[in-house]
DNA sequence: GCGGCCTGTAACCGTTTTGTAACCGGTTCG
DNA sequence: CGAACCGGTTACAAAACGGTTACAGGCCGC
């Protein structure tokens, strides 16, 4: 399994480096952004560890451009006073983050969430039960109904909830994947995007037979 | 969620345990590092929180000590001036760290942050005897009963009930870990809560089987 | 620039949850 | 005996929550 890591700082660089060869994976090194660029090209790694701070391309830009061309997982490093920076690279595409500093054993934990949340060996559609749902084309199909088109946002809400589908996701945590950290009074939002979604997908979104309630805790997704 | 706390500063040891069982958390408190040593292993706390300055076992020797025999998540909590010992803390396996002084916000959030990480957030259903409680969800089973929906409150009391199943709980921890400090007079919320719970998991609300009284002292779980 | 979606914000409503008060019966103790 | 206290219960008010409608600003393609 490679992994192509991006950073500048060349300490930190070799830290994970070595890191991840002895968790048996194949670290590639590029010291900027660029290299990066060139380096995913060349050697087709299977994850990405962006820094979001580099010369010449920031990991911001890397992102971006990688996004246009590929769905490969990526994780994006940021120190600890650039949180705002953080919701774009989720809305970039990032699909996780470490703040720094953080230690090997965490880095090594998340990127095995990734791959595991990734599917890995089947980046295609993403499904459960008789849902299924294309991140790539951003559609989800119930059943044998017709596909549905889906927003940003709906998008990765149903992400999160198909993941773990059957158990119930608190509401803060639904709120931190889908807008990074945000106020946490803001229920709002999440209560609009699971009406939305619901028009979409519910039979009869006054009655959700899927996208179901925890009241008090989060919700859940029901696929028998 | 049990969190074991070590910090010599007294003050702010009660200032995390209070924060702690505010959101939620069951905290234990030890006031050096052969304290932490000893009910890390009688406890058996989800998280650890060691403060690296301590008289006797400083939160380094702990840190590593416990490494030795669990890979459960630990914070360590430094000074602003001791950022060597820091880099060494995280190589020997501390998941996180806090430079002081910090907010209780920004403690609990970093704490969550860790469990999250760690993939303990929910850390399944939390069982004992014929009593099984999906903190997740919030809900209870008892036997083969259909599960119970609780509310926020009534599941905080369940929690720290079932931890210490059998044992009688006093009033007043009741009342600090489910509402924090409160005019101590105010044994009306308890008794109220404990009425709402008993209509919902006793067969006979009026003749408690599971959850009972010790008069005087506070409530005890039943579990055989 | 126009019209379309997508997203954020506010307000309203009914329901659930939580807080507060009052009453009841039992026990304790002066 | 009677006042004080305790825990259980009933009743009601206040606050929070979740669903819904409506609307405005942003963004994108035409």
């Amino acid at each position: 399994m490679k992994v192509l890591i991006a950073d500048d700082d060349r300490d930190l660089l070799e830290l994970i480096a070595f890191t991840l060869s002895q968790a048996g994976y194949l670290p590639v090194k590029a010291p900027d952004g660029n290299a990066a660029l060139t380096l995913f090209a060349s050697e087709a790694p299977d994850l990405l560890v962006l820094d979001i701070n580099m010369p010449g391309q920031s990991g911001f830009r890397v992102c971006e451009t990688i996004r246009t061309q590929s769905s490969v997982p990526i994780m994006m490093l940021t120190a600890r006073n650039e949180e705002e920076d953080l919701v774009r690279s989720l809305e970039l595409g990032a699909d996780d983050y470490l703040t720094k500093p953080f230690s090997p054993r965490t880095l090594l934990a998340r990127i095995k969430a990734l791959m595991r949340r990734a599917g890995m060996e089947n980046s295609g559609p993403l499904a459960s039960g008789r849902i299924q749902l294309n991140v790539e084309d951003h559609t989800v199909q119930i059943g044998t109904e017709a596909a549905v088109r889906l927003t940003k946002l709906e998008l990765r809400l149903l992400q999160m909830l198909l993941v773990n589908a059957g158990r119930t996701v608190g509401s803060d945590r639904l709120l931190v994947h889908i807008w990074g950290h945000r106020n946490s009074g803001d229920r709002q939002l999440l209560k609009q995007l699971v009406h939305r979604l619901r028009q979409k997908i519910e039979k009869d979104p006054s009655l959700p037979e899927i996208l179901q309630t925890a009241t008090g805790a989060g919700y859940k997704l029901v696929v028998e």
